[in-house]
DNA sequence: CTCCTTCTGTTCGCGCGCTAATTATTAGCG
DNA sequence: CGCTAATAATTAGCGCGCGAACAGAAGGAG
């Protein structure tokens, strides 16, 4: 029988990795009176905006139900505008406000900081990003990425589908 | 200026990888009824129980504020018992009941289930436990590892500490 | 013994993150 | 045109995850 320790689930050292780096983000982004999510969803508009929920919900990973109150809040600290798409009253479209663009420029040094503090080398860093975009691939497709899966076969024989 | 794209940010890697892990593990725990968190909680008391609020937290990386209710809730579905240290009234002792240990038989094949779902080899999930460790440790101490250090170079100037 | 400090756990308040159900609007088809 | 199906967003409900404030028991100095 295999270990199975609780320290030994690469599930729950990434679990416990992101608690820490939303502990570290928190007295970063206090000062910019956001939260990471909101981070997150700001970081995404500043990128493109003018778009719909579904859109930003892809492009964050999250879901609708999850960004609904969260841009609201956005919206009521004035760093966003939730309008609609004029002939069809179901889409949203979310633009970034002056203040908003004004906030990217006080956020402008906090990924560099983030990076620091976490204290990993650029290989490092891509190794990790690598690793957490082929999870999150093989999870949202339900198979591995074809490159993948010719170069480092998966464990054990629980393979989702056959 | 660097790019600052939303996708480059190793952070946010992370982030959506664990949100997409938790959204999985999620159809394998819903027949034991327990959340990750909750499950997280068990399979630490699974290793060892008998132990007070505090060693779990630790074990746990999580804080009493989140953990208090969650063992509330698994005391109530009658996995394990919340007693009291004899002459001591204020710490708890955390033991997993009879039904609790039926249940680590029921659950011992998800630790391998969830392995193969996130489709990484035993390298590559080596190498991902390494670098959230060290992400954790680093941003628990404030500082790097002194071995990692020598070894990987961080990448900016904004070192927390000197 | 009494005050005061320390330690453990709990409560409070807020903001996610998600599933399921609901609302509102549009598109499609006869 | 009118009915139905679809699509987009929202709401409802639950369980974290955490900082801050709190309650209560134990320990220690005078």
């Amino acid at each position: 029988m295999k270990t199975h320790r609780m320290s030994d689930q690469p599930c729950f050292a990434l679990y416990s990795a992101v608690n820490a780096i939303t502990r570290a983000y928190r007295p970063l982004l206090d000062p910019l009176d956001l939260t990471y999510t909101q981070y997150v969803v700001m970081m995404t508009l500043w990128e493109q905006d003018g778009v719909d929920l579904r859109t930003l919900a892809e492009r964050t990973h999250l879901d609708p139900p999850t960004l609904t109150p969260v841009v609201k809040r956005l919206e009521g600290k004035g760093l966003l505008h939730r309008g609609r798409v004029p002939g069809d009253e179901r889409r949203l479209v979310l633009t970034v406000t002056e203040a908003g663009r004004r906030l990217r420029q006080e956020a402008r040094d906090v990924p560099e900081m983030m990076l620091c503090q976490v204290g990993l080398s650029p290989a490092e860093e891509r190794q990790l990003r690598a690793l957490c975009d082929q999870i999150r691939h093989t999870l949202a497709t339900g198979r591995r990425p074809p490159d993948a899966a010719a170069a480092n076969p998966p464990a054990g024989k629980h393979q989702g589908r056959p």
